[in-house]
DNA sequence: TACAAGCAATAGT
DNA sequence: ACTATTGCTTGTA
């Protein structure tokens, strides 16, 4: 949509997109977790290859939160109202969050590594 | 083909 | 809070 050539899509980004889909309702992964199930040691390569997703919202890049339970970025902001959009989405899934915008304690069992 | 710069992060200091 | 490091993409020549 808002991009004028249509995005690439490597093996690199065809298996990270392969492996968030394994991540199902409810559950959400991290940007390392989702990087180490694929054998990549680089955190920031997977949001940026997630940041041009170009099979949402099939691959629910919603799902993918940072390591210290921040919900990180969204559609290429890392603030604002596409983060509160992203947080809202959670919400729908059954998460709750922290008045920090962490998630709640009580709901961390369910940051999952996808199983490749 | 080669090189530089940028990115939705994370670990270490 | 700040810096270094990370691997992959994209742009420029």
């Amino acid at each position: 949509m808002s991009r004028k050539h249509p995005i690439k899509v490597t093996p690199f980004r065809r298996k990270v997109y392969l492996a968030l889909l394994k991540v199902p309702v409810g559950y959400v992964t991290t940007y390392a977790l989702l990087g180490k199930a694929i054998g990549c040691r680089s955190p920031r390569a997977i949001g940026q290859a997630l940041r041009g997703n170009p099979f949402a919202p099939r691959v629910p890049c919603h799902r993918v939160i940072a390591t210290d339970f921040s919900l990180g970025g969204f559609s290429g902001h890392r603030s604002g109202p596409q983060i509160a959009r992203k947080r809202r989405m959670l919400e729908a899934e059954g998460l709750r969050f922290d008045a920090d915008g962490c998630v709640a304690l009580s709901e961390r069992w369910r940051v999952i590594a996808p199983r490749v």
